[in-house]
RNA sequence: CGAGGUGUAGCGCAAUUGGUAGCGCGCUUGCUUUGGGAGCAAGAUGCUGCAGGUUCGAGUCCUGUCACUUCGACCA
């Protein structure tokens, strides 16, 4: 009878069904509902406060490098879109179009922004005419539309949240440096902050941004071996400045064609912590982007004391910390379970027994350590916690990482590796021919995912024809 | 877009050969509880995804449609 009861309310455990298990915690640990439009989900305050702090930080980096935000319309005109040959082409087929206004059919569709590239090159033509005018180093936070066939939360929905920079420089060589500049603030945010551990690398050709000369990306493997994009960063040269007509006089008063960026991360990474750091008891926040990072759970609060010991103690914590008590008359076990479930970062239990002895207990979420701590210098404390639990965090996905990364010379050994280990990064080298590439999606299933820029040499010969190597490719199942 | 699965109360599920919808959790009220999802008692909640059809009668059979979901192909 009583398993029959917890059943009720346990989430499918993640070994058995990966991705069943990761749409009960997207509803569970009530981060989403779906909504009336297939693919459109409704992001919930929990899940809304986690895409406000990771706003919050990245916002603050952008501006420490310079950047300024701005809004662009949500709208295109067709004929503004197909200016970039190779830009249409890639998001064509996903673009929803606006046909009416009211009753009366417009003389020209407009599409809902897919990205903004085309209405960012629109705009610097009108502004950018001199070298003084550059760099322009332009941001936004927006929602974009793509109208996926497939779709899941967060990983891949119609409509995501997410900021597009679009910068333009006077020469390729300052373009190129902010290029690897907001790859390595992607880097920075996601190891350090989200505690996910990432590989940078420069996409294959075939998987290059659709108009871009370079693409940059993040890689993150998943806990169930399959990788999550998790941030990109392209280099343009001058490709959209020619098609846009956008130029402007250098010192030497001769006309110049500026060079492109642009880089983005989007709502997908909120899935990319689930997916990393999640386990069966549920999710598992980072305190960075933890909406509470510290819970309280008065224990018998209706005893006399316990509860005022609980608000005094938020109290003191809440000028550092985003701290809460649970005082709902649930019981104690029953919170336990539903901050799990939530993946707040740290619990404090505190009681009769404690307060008498000055004292509470101190739970982390990644690993259940607990401890028993003296309420004199309790901020210091929770503040040490909170610092172990990233360390934690990010040390537990690194080893799940090398657990599941494997160096391989022939195509029978990427195989046997995938079949033996499971699914999960492939590092082999490649000979740069994309036949090649096509051959080993095609034989074992994992696509090249990236070239990171940290090389090693593993063989000197193309994992697949045999011929000189170029790269050290990564390779994986792609999300 | 190709192949499967599922739609019944907020959630998880029942309902015999077609006979007029029930259980658990949750919710509300009260009392007792409280260091890992508490107990008892009394309540409230349904256009069975939607639209047609067959039938005296449809949750159940047929057709269509929509949504969710899994695996592939494509993509943040």
């Amino acid at each position: 009878m009583a398993n029959d009861k917890k059943m009720v309310d346990q989430i499918t455990s993640m070994d058995e069904d990966f991705a069943k298990w990761y749409t009960d915690i997207c509803k569970k640990a009530d981060l989403v509902d779906y909504s009336s439009v297939k693919g459109c989900m409704i992001i919930r305050p929990y899940g809304y406060a986690i895409w406000e702090l990771i706003q919050k930080n990245l916002d603050n980096r952008f501006k420490e490098t310079g950047h300024e935000n701005v809004y662009m319309p949500m709208f295109i005109p067709e004929s503004l879109l197909q200016k970039e040959k190779d830009h249409v082409e890639g998001f064509a087929p996903e673009v929803a179009w606006v046909t009416h206004g009211g009753s009366e059919p417009l003389t020209e569709k407009l599409c809902v922004r897919p990205t903004s590239e085309t209405l960012f090159c629109e705009h610097y033509a009108n502004i950018i005419k001199s070298y003084r005018d550059l760099p322009k180093l332009y941001n936004q936070w927006c929602s974009v539309v793509r109208w996926e066939k497939t779709t899941r939360p967060f990983l891949r929905s119609r409509e995501f949240l997410w900021q597009e920079g679009h910068t333009m420089h006077a020469t390729a060589a300052e373009a190129e440096a902010e290029t690897i500049q907001m790859l390595n603030c992607y880097a920075d945010f996601h190891e350090q902050d989200l505690a996910i551990p990432v590989i940078k690398g420069r996409k294959t050709e075939s998987d290059k941004f659709a108009g871009a000369e370079a693409t940059y990306a993040i890689e993150a493997l998943m806990h169930d071996g399959k990788a999550l994009q998790a941030g990109t960063s392209h280099y343009f040269g001058d490709g959209f400045a020619k098609a846009f007509d956008i130029k402007f006089t250098d010192k030497e008063n001769k006309l110049c064609y500026p060079h492109q960026t642009s880089w983005g991360v989007t709502t997908r990474m909120i899935g990319g912590i689930i997916m990393t750091h999640g386990d069966n008891n549920g999710l598992v926040l980072p305190p960075a982007v933890a909406p509470i990072q510290v819970v309280i759970i008065p224990v018998q609060q209706h005893k006399e004391g316990v509860l005022d010991a609980a608000y005094a103690l938020r109290d003191r914590l809440k000028g550092q910390f985003r701290v809460k008590v649970d005082d709902s008359d649930n019981s104690p076990g029953w919170k336990f379970s539903e901050y799990e479930m939530k993946g707040v970062p740290l619990r404090i239990e505190i009681g009769p027994r404690d307060i008498a002895e000055g004292k509470c207990v101190t739970v982390k979420r990644v690993n259940r350590e607990k401890n028993f701590e003296m309420l004199e210098n309790i901020e210091e404390v929770v503040a040490q916690r909170l610092r172990e639990v990233r360390d934690a965090m990010f040390e537990k996905a690194l080893a799940n990482r090398d657990a599941k990364t494997y160096e391989c010379t022939t195509m029978d050994e990427i195989k046997s590796s995938l079949a033996e280990k499971g699914d999960g990064f492939v590092m082999a080298m490649w000979c740069g021919d994309e036949e090649c590439e096509d051959r080993v999606k095609a034989e074992t299933g994992v696509g090249s995912r990236c070239i990171p820029l940290q090389q090693r040499k593993i063989a000197g010969k193309c994992v697949c024809c045999g011929k000189d190597a170029q790269h050290m490719v990564c390779w994986g199942i792609a999300y």
